[in-house]
RNA sequence: GACCCCUUCGUCUAGAGGCCUAGGACAUUACCCUUUCACGGUAGUAACACGGGUUCGAAUCCCGUAGGGGUCGCCA
């Protein structure tokens, strides 16, 4: 009998530039596939580019793990460069066993070999010109390659794209070390999932071609076969590849526009993913459903469109105090001026009225800052607009009516008003239009006698006042 | 260029040979609700890339074509 294999999936990005948004679904998938199967979820730092390398980079991933609620079960982060030896004795190894050779050639004859191929439009790859050759020079720099299998086939069984085959005759002989003795991320891969056991492998379908070369050191090694699962790439919403150039953004971006984490990782699942026709899927669902097998097989666009009504969904959900406090440093930043505990206050009970009309927190707190800015309120074009003569002539009226409520409920308050307009045959428009720019500088607002009842009466007879 | 992969409404997707007159969501259009803008509600427009097979029957299986993507580094 079998015993069940405990599930190990792991995310391994480069610290090279933000936390690209394909590589976070990958590692949301990753995450979900452990947490599903009561797995193990590991972060690997693949540091070995030490040109390309930065700290600022290691955390931002940290960050950006965080922030989306990727918990990764390794308390000490495996950082691929500290295991560079470690790369490097088995390369040795593989040398003694015969699997593996010494290559000499300088980068000028690979690239003069390259240009050959490319020119003669021969199929790109190392001819292996060193594989059977015995006499190595002394004391000059040499690679070790991959003694490849040249006859035959390879075939990856990969959860996402089948059994899929190539010719041993495509593949070439890899390099395995470098000549300045530091291991390749071929290598260094292959050893590192090894060594941490890593069983299942999912990742962005840029790999799958790798995944051919890869198999023949797992095989060479006569290490476990881990399950692939190549999932495919995000593309720009042009339906171009999704670069830095094109539109990808780090997941620290998103948070800056006032995306919800848990808004992103909805998002993120449904492109590519599908549980029927299920939209909303709380990540708790989203543990108890997520498989490999629903993984869509076509890459899929980046649409903001979508994520932004996914995202004002987990607004609207959201508690009106958490969204207040949530804003409260986007207003500072606005206004210029700290938001205080009764502001914050303020703003959760209008919360309701401001929370359906903003697709993000940018939004939300660009429609709130009414609430805390200092009068005079700045008025917009449309409140120009509204505030005529006849207009701040109503408004005269209503600081009367306002000023006799006792009851400062919006539900008082609009009463009043709609008795007023109606006494002086106007239409509740001519009324509430006025107040509405008056105490929101603007044509556009929450409810305006709900907005009147949270500001108080005071500071609704003085916002009135300061149009007049 | 070689090899590999992909192709359902504008977008994300459902679809495992008859349940498909192809469903849902976002977007969009119209109407309703309404003090503005939204939200919400109702209705609508809109897709199986193309061509051949296989089959009583194909969006689903096979082959080809076209288009798109990926990989071909002493980068990861």
């Amino acid at each position: 009998m079998n015993a069940p294999t405990k599930i190990v999936t792991r995310f391994p990005p480069s610290p090279t530039g933000f936390l690209h948004i394909g590589s976070a679904r990958t590692a949301l998938f990753s995450w979900l596939y452990a947490r599903h199967h009561g797995g193990t979820f590991l972060l690997r730092i693949e540091d070995t580019d030490r040109e390309r390398s930065t700290q600022a980079a290691v955390d931002a991933i940290f960050e950006g793990m965080k922030w989306l609620g990727l918990d990764w079960d390794n308390k000490d982060v495996v950082f691929q460069f500290a295991r560079r030896d470690l790369h490097a004795k088995v390369a040795y190894e593989m040398l003694e066993k015969g699997l593996a050779y010494k290559c000499y050639c300088t980068q000028a004859e690979l690239e003069e070999m390259r240009n050959h191929q490319k020119a003669n439009g021969l199929p790109m790859r190392y001819d292996g010109r060193w594989r059977d050759r015995t006499d190595h020079p002394k004391d000059l720099p040499f690679v070790v390659r991959l003694k490849a299998p040249q006859t035959g086939e390879t075939t990856v069984k990969d959860r996402v794209r089948g059994e899929v085959t190539v010719q041993n005759s495509q593949l070439d002989d890899m390099v395995l070390l470098r000549s300045d003795n530091t291991p390749t991320y071929m290598l260094s891969v292959v050893v590192d999932d090894h060594d941490m056991g890593v069983n299942t492998i999912i990742r962005g379908d840029d790999h799958f071609t790798n995944t051919f070369r890869q198999v023949q050191i797992i095989k060479a090694m006569g290490w476990p076969m881990p399950e692939y699962a190549h999932v495919p790439l995000i593309h720009g919403s042009d339906g171009q590849k999704f670069s830095k150039r094109h539109g990808a953004l780090g997941v620290d971006e998103y948070r800056k526009m006032g995306y919800l984490p848990e808004a992103m990782r909805n998002y993120l699942l449904r492109l590519g993913w599908s549980h029927g026709d299920d939209e909303f899927i709380t990540t708790k669902q989203a543990i108890e459903w997520f498989n490999l097998e629903h993984i869509v097989s076509s890459p899929a666009r980046f649409d903001y469109v979508k994520l932004d009504s996914v995202n004002a969904h987990y607004m609207r959900e959201m508690a009106d105090a958490d969204l207040a406090n949530e804003i409260a440093p986007r207003l500072q930043e606005i206004t210029g001026n700290a938001v205080t505990d009764a502001q914050v206050a303020m703003l959760a009970k209008g919360m309701a009225g401001l929370k359906q009309r903003a697709k993000n927190l940018k939004e939300l707190a660009e429609s709130a800052v009414f609430y805390v800015l200092s009068r005079p309120l700045p008025l917009n074009d449309g409140a120009k607009k509204i505030l005529t003569t006849d207009a701040k002539a109503m408004l005269a009226q209503l600081r009367t009516v306002i000023d006799g409520l006792n009851d400062f409920s919006a539900h008082s308050i609009e009463t009043a008003i709609k008795d007023h307009a109606t006494a002086q045959g106007k239409k509740m428009g001519d009324a509430a239009q006025p107040l509405r720019a008056a105490l929101s500088g603007s044509n556009v607002s929450p409810p305006i006698f709900e907005v009147a009842s949270i500001l108080g009466k005071q500071e609704v007879l003085a916002r009135i006042n300061d149009v007049l």
